[in-house]
Formats: C-alpha cells, sequence, structure tokens
DNA sequence: CGCTTATTATAGCCTTGCTTATTATAAGCT
DNA sequence: AGCTTATAATAAGCAAGGCTATAATAAGCG
C-alpha cells in the first residue's frame, strides 16, 4: 500500500537537516567574510598548502568548475593565491595567504559550536550510530552513482 | 585538544549524504524533465492542491522568492498553473494541471527505489533510529535559526 | 618526430538556496 | 474615510551545486 508519511520522509529531512546546518553556519560566519564551503577549502589547504586544483576538487569531492569559482571568490579577497606550476603548465597550485590563519580559529569555533549545538540532547552512542549510519548511506549512494555514471 | 578528524566531521557527511541523494534523484528523474525539489512541490499540491504561494513555502520551508522561481519554471512546462483569487488581489493559487498525475507514479517509483537502495544494509530498527536522530536534529537547529533570526 | 589521446583549468548555462527591495493590495485603527 | 501597518508576489543579486564545451598543454606511441 506504500503509504508514504511526508512528514518521515527521510530524505527530505536530511535535506533540511543539512540546510539548516549550512545556513546556520553562513550566518554565524558572515562577519568574517567566508561561508562554509569556502571554509571547508580552507580547511584543506590548511592541512596541506599547495594542492593543483584537481587534486583538490577531488578531496572536496566537488566537480573541477565548481572549485574553480570558490578559488575565484576566495583568492578575490586575498585569502589565498593560485600560482603556475614550473613543471607543467597547465597546472595552478594553490596556496594561502597569511591571512588565514587568525580566521581559521574562529572558524572552527563556530563549526564546534554548531556540531555541539545541533547533536544537543543525544548521547554520545546515539551520536556514533548517526556518524556511521551516515558513512554507510554515503557508501551505498556513491557506488550507485559510479555504476550509473560510468563513461565506458 | 579537540582532535578534528576531517573523515568523520559529521556535517559533511550529512552534506554529502544529501548532496548524492539529489543529484541521483536528479540524474533519474531526468528523462521526466523533473528535479526532486520541482517533484516535492508537485507532490504537497497533490494532496492539497489551490494553495496560495505563501502557505507552500511555509509547508515547503523554503522562502517565497525559492518558490516563485520554482512555480516559474513548472508553469513554463506545464505542470501547473497560477490563478488569481477572487477575494484577495495579492494571492494567485496554485493548480496542478492534468499531465502530473501519470508523472507521479514514476517519481514515486524513483523516490522509492532510491531511498530503498541509500538504506540497503540497515536494519528496520537502525532505520528508525536514524529518522528521529533526524528530526531531533532538526528540532534543535530550528530553535537556533528561530532565536538567532528574530525580527523584533 | 609527429599524431592522437588525456588532462588541467575555465567559460557558460541551468537549478535552487538565500537576502533585500519593490509593488500591489488588504487590514486595522483613529 | 484616510493613514499606517502588514502581507503576497516578484525582481534583482549572490553563492554553490551540477553539466558540457573549449583551449592549452602533456603524455603516449607508431
Amino acid at each position: 500500500m506504500e503509504r508514504e508519511n511526508l512528514d518521515r520522509n527521510f530524505g527530505f529531512i536530511l535535506n533540511d537537516v543539512s540546510r539548516l546546518m549550512r545556513t546556520t553556519f553562513d550566518r554565524r560566519a558572515k562577519s568574517i567574510g567566508l561561508t562554509r564551503s569556502q571554509w571547508w577549502v580552507l580547511t584543506h589547504l590548511y592541512r596541506r598548502d599547495g594542492l593543483v586544483q584537481a587534486e583538490l576538487a577531488e578531496i572536496l569531492e566537488i566537480e573541477r568548475p565548481t572549485l574553480g569559482r570558490l578559488l575565484d571568490r576566495l583568492e578575490a579577497k586575498g585569502w589565498l593565491r593560485r600560482e603556475p606550476d614550473p613543471n607543467d603548465r597547465r597546472v595552478k597550485r594553490v596556496y594561502l595567504t597569511d591571512e588565514v590563519k587568525p580566521a581559521m580559529k574562529s572558524l572552527r569555533r563556530i563549526a564546534a559550536d554548531l556540531r555541539q549545538q545541533s547533536l544537543e540532547g543525544l548521547n554520545e552512542k546515539e551520536r556514533e550510530r548517526l556518524v556511521d549510519i551516515l558513512i554507510h548511506m554515503k557508501t551505498n549512494l556513491l557506488n550507485l552513482s559510479v555504476a550509473e555514471t560510468s563513461k565506458t
């Protein structure tokens, strides 16, 4: 009979939670002048500077053009520089500027607070459980994606 | 010490899962000519036709301008009509066209399959648990949102 | 060496989020 | 009735996803 309960359609609840986390983060980080996506880029570069754009896009699991425009905005605001690779002229490597370090601290604080607040009322076991389930789902979905878009 | 484990940053895993579900749905629904967001609009109208745009936006939990443009595209493709309300000339009511019904069946199939496939390998109890946790989180986040954006 | 294939970055276009501003109309109050 | 406030829809502008196409360059191979 497949009674569809719209209120418990988990696909959309997931979507809602994801959207709320993004918008809340962005609202709080607005004064710093960065969005969550931008922060995520900086976080990865912070650990590993000088990455090639294609590598970075791969790590972040976003498309290259999407990353390209993120970098445009970040570069325009002075958070990073793109430098040509001396060995491969197709390549540009991405380096953080010195402005980044002080901002990172505030952003990590924002992220940690938000994580804490969104999980309020859930015990440690439930939190672990949640992450396990999400990782499981992600694996399922990635397998589908690979199967359906393989350009053979 | 706050060792940040990027691979288990649940905020981004959540984001990834949500994005993968959206893109997978959209890929599969492409031949019908609808996106997941558009399908979600139609689904609600299907249950309750003739809604006022502002009500519909409220139900869908999206901003009015966002809904407005969604409706533009849906109307342009002939899935619905906007009609003026006879009692309140500010208002437009939204009605589905007859093309919708047959398409809904395929879309529900796509949604159900995707739900099934993404949850593959998780038992009933875990699925219930997941939805409970997500609803809990959504409540937490909505409370934050209300507190931080109240236009007093 | 020279031709073909692969790869990097980017431009361009589409969708869906958000915000803020504007216009038309209704409702409320003195 | 007339003025003020509230509400509905939309326009305009920004961000971040996706996809396809293109130019430059590298790599592979006959």
